[in-house]
DNA sequence: GTGGTCTAGACCACG
DNA sequence: GTGGTCTAGACCACG
């Protein structure tokens, strides 16, 4: 399920390249899946083509999907990518609050209470 | 110590905002301390003083500092807001990262390495 | 209608941001309403688009507006502090007032005078 | 008891004229009672000079004070200018929120509420 | 000297 | 076209 919150201030190309990274990681696409068309998710979304096109075009340059001609994208090989790109923002952002000053444990708290609120995953 | 990342996509303004947040947590910054003048900060940093204004404006508006007329500015009383602010950002990113099905156990493995890597703090 | 009082002793920009609240307190502007462009309203008041764009972040800091990239901006989920931002001044000096000694009864007559000469609204 | 609010946002000299008026109001300083002395009063606040020199300048011009050369200044006969200074700013600010479209009578609850909080003056 | 505001004009990302 | 950011430079109130 791709989900964009056009209030954000995530580019939505980005969320896009995100959301379906996610869908990989998750192992709803798997290997060589054929994910959803470029126009038919801009129509499903109501969103411009082009910035769906751009965020396939991203991926494709990342290695996380591959498009043939004529048939569609689909989903390379698993190597990490996909789920490397979605704690890559989390990362930076511990580390910006590694150098603000801000202790280990209270990163680790609020992870620990988000869990707790997101139904108790992980 | 106010430093810039200018390679960095968050906006030097906001850069500012969680620097001086960053001292205040940190109590280099106390109740009533000046907080350097903008036009002296900006001249350090390189910076156009609308820029250190802009982000001065912002602390203010947030209740974080208060100026006096022809003094400068000075940290207001402590609530909680400046160490809130340093992780809000991280806050976000968790949920985000959660959302998309990353287990807690993986995002506390990165907040325990970038944390070694920032020299054992915590 | 946003409209500007140029003589008067707030800031351009604080009015801009009151008038926007004002129309959104009064059902003119309805949540996910677009509200006029910053560059056109700029044009039409006769300003710097700076100007605008600096209430514009404002009301974007405060969660009133949120801002679509290359869409503009839009009104937010209403809760109140749209509403809130008309009154907070009149609150301050109604308690500085009070705190000066003056009684109760005279601001009232002058809140009913004032009303008045508005027009009877109320 | 003439007191100073620092971190406020209305000017120094302008607190000053309006604490004076407010102990004028109430009865505290009456007609030809002499205020306290502008370098006594600075020094008692902490103050520049200059910005209570200001203050009392001001009253006078207003009518408010007046002034024998080597005595002192003294308080003027009452005319209700004291009193109106005090309102001033309310005034404004009511008509304001009117204007904004804000019932008249929201405005009364917040001056009924505040003066309950006042301690039921009034 | 200090911060606050505004104009002018440029560049950028996004769609 | 839209808002977001930044530089440059000016003027003002305040103290």
């Amino acid at each position: 399920m791709i989900t964009i919150d056009m209030t954000g201030r995530a580019p939505i190309y980005e969320q896009i390249c995100r959301s379906i990274c996610g869908e990989i990681a998750k192992g709803v696409y798997k290997e060589n899946d054929r994910i959803p068309a470029a126009r038919a998710l801009a129509k499903e979304l109501g969103l411009n083509p082009n910035t769906v096109a751009k965020a396939y075009g991203i991926l494709e340059r990342e290695g996380i999907i591959y498009s043939v001609a004529g048939k569609g994208c689909f989903v390379a090989k698993h190597d990490g990518r996909a789920d490397r790109r979605l704690t890559e923002d989390f990362e930076q952002k511990t580390k910006e609050a590694l150098a603000a000053g801000v202790p280990k444990q209270t990163l680790i708290d609020i992870v620990e209470n988000a869990a707790d609120e997101n139904g108790g995953n992980g």
